[in-house]
RNA sequence: GCGCCCGUAGCUCAGUUGGAUAGAGCAACGGACUUCUAAUCCGUAGGCCACAGGUUCGAAUCCUGUCGGGCGCACCA
């Protein structure tokens, strides 16, 4: 909020050395204002001199005295400005301007980084996705927990989101599944059973027949159509991959299955758009998407010619209806497996006269899981992949969210089991976690020896002016900011880095000076700072689904 | 062979549309609990940002190439 102003004073600034005839309007927009790595360059820099003297043939500190000169008189704001290095305008901001927003912060408090920047703009969020077939594996859980979490951003921004979740219970997995399930029950039962060549190994199979055994006895031994074991399969799939969002903490507000594409007649209605814009042709028995419009290097089937479509057509179709349920932005999360169904899409969509761009694709990298220092090797067909729900049982559901998403998306993410699985000492969720008990428990301590903090208006914020105190009030003044992109990137790995420094400067702070003393103004000051620290801790740990304790 | 992602401290990873002396956690070593929670803090050590060119005032960041790793390249999803 503070760089904000501050860049609104620089963008008159510049505007008035246009009116002046010092520089051009060239640099305009070209510029930025930053925080700079090292304090003795000051609270924010900017290289607009450097900028300008680069378009205009001038010399860089020349302009930056000029720009200084034009910004004389902002002095309620800005302590000082210094030339640095090759032009850097560096610049110094009051100390009151920081203690001023330690109000705002406490006034707002829940309300404190939530944003407007969407603008009520309707998302669709789409992820995991995985289609009935068995429990979800590390690597849905990963994107389980980044889905939600960018979800939590766009919501803390003034988005209309969407969550969505896309399945397809038809098609040939889940016929080899419902064979599967069949060869369980026969198995049972005693009877003669030929298990499918590619069939579903788990031990998850074998559950779901005991119940139709318990359910029917041997009374479907004679069925023919695979239909019953496909249907008790799904459901009892599907009810266990629901038990497992729901303890991530994670709510769909839709089920949409790709089979209401087919009823509605929407998959024809696709291939004859298609078709009448010439951009479909058969060959080999087959209908074929001509890619290469779309400067693809190949054209790709859309029908067999076994009459069935290939997963391209539906999903093109169901992106459609995307667009056509009137959402503005619509982000698609999927795993880097995925990626070779991205082109195809996006092509089909442009196809059919809608705007790739409002798709933004995210993906992620694998999960590699490492236990006793070694990488655990998982199959998915066979039964040795470990389960969401296992490494839920194992550390725990805010331990399993906050490491899931401590990695940005496009690196693979090594989830450390034996790091994860300790209580205390180098395990990061509970750095977190403890710097907000400890804040809190601060708050307790100062009630029970009656020096309560009292209102804020009669606190006195200027007494917050060691350093520690104005670099914690810095970080208060950009947490909106920071969600802010974070949010609008789809990167909430962001908010974890962000609440590890604050934490840590807290902790630093808390070990050199004592927030309760004797001296009770300067106690209650420092009281309004600990409640505005826990108060973005608390919103922090909110964004990304983890519990922010009172005590540990 | 082609496309996408990645290559930063011993390990796992940050690094905001190109910015000033490249950071954190873990591991290692040495310290700090009579005091608001030591699940914490302080200090030390650790680097040719894979490599080679190029773009410019300025490159870990952008371009080209090379090497190494991951994922794809179906009338599977």
């Amino acid at each position: 909020m503070i760089k904000r102003r501050l860049s609104e004073k620089l963008g008159e600034c510049f505007q008035r050395g246009i009116e002046a005839g010092f520089w051009s309007a060239a640099a305009g927009g070209a510029y930025v204002v930053e925080e700079p790595k090292q304090s003795t360059h000051g609270d924010f820099a900017t290289n607009l001199a450097m900028i300008i003297a680069g378009r205009e043939k001038k010399k860089p500190r020349e302009v930056a005295a000029q720009l200084v000169e034009l910004l004389a008189g902002e002095d309620e704001l800005i302590a000082r400005c210094e030339i640095a290095g090759p032009g850097f305008v560096n610049f110094f901001i009051q100390p009151a301007v920081w203690q001023s927003v330690l109000p705002e912060v406490c006034r707002q408090n829940e309300q404190y980084g939530l944003s407007a920047v969407g603008a009520g703009r309707k998302v669709l969020v789409e992820f995991v996705s995985a289609n009935p077939t068995g429990p979800l594996s590390v690597g849905h859980g990963r994107q389980a927990v980044l889905g939600d979490a960018i979800c939590r951003l766009l919501i803390a921004t003034g988005h209309a989101v969407t969550r969505e979740y896309y399945y397809n219970d038809a098609g040939r997995q889940m016929r080899v599944l419902g064979e599967s399930t069949r060869a369980r029950y026969l198995e049972l039962l005693g009877l003669p059973f030929t298990f499918p060549e590619d069939g579903y190994q788990g031990e998850y199979i074998r559950d779901i027949a005991r119940g139709m055994v318990e359910e029917f006895g041997d009374g479907q031994k004679e069925t023919v159509e695979v239909t019953i074991f496909k249907e008790r399969a799904e459901r009892a799939i599907f009810a266990d991959i629901n038990s497992t969002l729901e303890r991530l903490g994670i709510h769909f507000d839709n089920y949409y299955n790709e089979h209401t594409l087919y009823d509605s007649g929407l998959i024809d209605e696709v291939v004859a758009a298609l078709r009448a814009k010439g951009l479909v042709y058969d060959q080999d028995d087959a209908v074929w998407f001509k890619a290469t419009e779309f400067g693809h290097d190949k054209d790709r089937v859309i029908i067999k010619s076994t009459g069935e479509p290939t997963y391209r057509l539906p999903d093109i179709a169901y992106h459609r209806e995307k667009f056509r349920r009137g959402f503005d932005w619509m982000v698609d999360i999927f795993g880097s497996d995925h990626i070779a169904t991205v082109p195809d899409v996006l092509a089909g969509v442009e196809a059919l006269g809608y705007d790739p761009k409002k798709v933004t694709v995210v993906l992620h990298q694998f999960v590699t899981l490492m236990r006793d220092g070694h990488q655990v090797k998982m199959s998915t067909r066979k039964a040795n992949f470990v389960t969401v729900d296992e490494l839920v049982d194992e550390v725990g559901t805010d331990v399993v969210r906050f490491f899931f998403l401590m990695r940005k998306a496009d690196s693979q993410l090594e989830f450390d089991l034996d790091l994860a699985t300790k209580q205390s000492q180098e395990n990061p969720v509970y750095y977190m976690q403890y710097g907000h008990a400890r804040l809190s428990s601060i708050s307790r301590k100062a009630e029970e020896k009656g020096v309560a903090r009292g209102e804020l208006a009669d606190a006195d914020l200027s007494l917050l002016k060691e350093p520690e105190e104005l670099a914690l009030l810095k970080m208060l003044a950009a947490w909106p900011e920071l969600v802010e992109s974070a949010a609008l990137d789809l990167e909430p790995h962001r908010v974890i880095f962000f609440m590890q420094e604050m934490a840590a400067q807290f902790h630093s702070y808390y070990n050199k000076q004592r927030i309760i003393s004797e001296d009770l103004a300067l106690s209650r000051a420092r009281l309004w700072l600990a409640e505005g620290l826990r108060i973005i801790l608390r919103n922090g740990l909110n964004l990304i689904g983890v519990k922010a304790p009172e005590s540990m």
